[in-house]
DNA sequence: CGCCAGGTGCTGA
DNA sequence: TCAGCACATGGC
């Protein structure tokens, strides 16, 4: 069984913080699809153990597909800025932001405003076995996300059957977009932050934080800050006194964090969804004193 | 049951 | 620019 090197590498945590919907585990194992490669993964110390389906899917592929390329500890130094991000990155070291694919992403968080995470999955597993193309590994069996020419091709109705609701219609669409290529995810690639995101927003359905994620979990634009409403709670910390709205917390954390603000974003959301629900149950109590650092 | 969820688009000041 | 509102659905 091959295995690459991944040092200080949080698979978990990573696979389940939000940023991708699809990865299941099992008997110590995590199972997931990227592309049409099914995928078996562990962490075993400092390296990532592995299978796949798809002989096509290389070591590279892996390495790229987990970031395992970028250079965390300094991404890390560079947003360190505070106690309340300082105690995220002392507890979760070692998550990444995965490079997923842009259009499973795009449609992937078309299907998550304002919506819930146990809910997105379902939504997403239904889209899949809907209407994408079987894959196995062993014994697990899953399905590769439907590309945009075929969901162009699916009525509203059909959609809305498998759960979708009033997003139907925005991935429907988008999926046109993508498919006749309005929308050329591809080109996208070449093009910075703001480029980016502007293309993503001629979306129906994609505002300002679905784009965030869309660029930062698909086109690797670290400069990215989605504010949902955990964000904002996290952002608390910093706006204490000051009236918010999710646009002062976006330009704000650009400042105040930097390049890698995306990284940052991911970090705090994570670790806000994670303070004691019961003593907290909204996540407001970020960063006391005596949590220590 | 009510409240909430990785929000967005539209409307009216 | 910004607040207020409707929007589908299901987990908890």
């Amino acid at each position: 069984m091959p295995d690459v090197s991944a040092p200080a590498f949080a698979l978990r945590e990573t696979l389940a913080s939000g940023q991708t919907f699809r990865w299941k585990e099992h008997d110590g194992w995590c199972y997931g699809i990227a592309g049409a490669a099914a995928l078996k993964v562990r962490q075993e110390g400092d390296r990532l153990r592995y299978e796949t389906s798809d002989p096509a899917f290389t070591e590279a592929h892996l390495r790229a597909y987990f970031a395992l390329d970028l250079n965390l500890e300094e991404i890390l130094d560079s947003i360190d800025r505070d106690i309340q991000v300082h105690q995220a990155i002392a507890r979760y070291r070692g998550l990444r932001v995965l490079r997923q694919d842009p259009w499973e992403t795009l449609a992937s968080f078309i299907c998550a405003s304002f919506n819930n995470i146990t809910r997105i999955e379902g939504m997403i597993e239904r889209l899949c076995q809907a209407f994408g193309d079987p894959v196995s590994l062993h014994g697990f069996r899953g399905f590769g996300f439907p590309t945009a020419e075929r969901l162009a091709s699916v009525s509203e109705r059909r959609l809305r059957a498998l759960g979708l609701g009033y997003r139907a219609p925005y991935l429907r669409a988008a999926a046109r977009l993508v498919a006749d290529r309005r929308l050329p995810l591809t080109h996208l690639r070449r093009l910075g932050y703001e480029d980016t995101k502007r293309a993503l927003l001629a979306c129906d359905g994609v505002g300002d934080k679905v784009a965030d994620c869309v660029a930062l979990f698909g086109f690797e634009q670290y400069a990215a800050f989605p504010v949902d409403v955990w964000m904002e709670r996290a952002m608390r910390y910093y706006f204490r006194h000051r009236r918010m709205t999710r646009g002062r917390l976006h330009a704000y954390a650009q400042r105040h964090f930097g390049p890698y603000c995306g990284y940052a974003q991911q970090y705090l959301y994570h670790h806000v969804r994670h303070l004691r629900p019961s003593a907290n149950p909204r996540g407001e109590c970020v960063a006391s004193a005596r949590d220590g650092v």
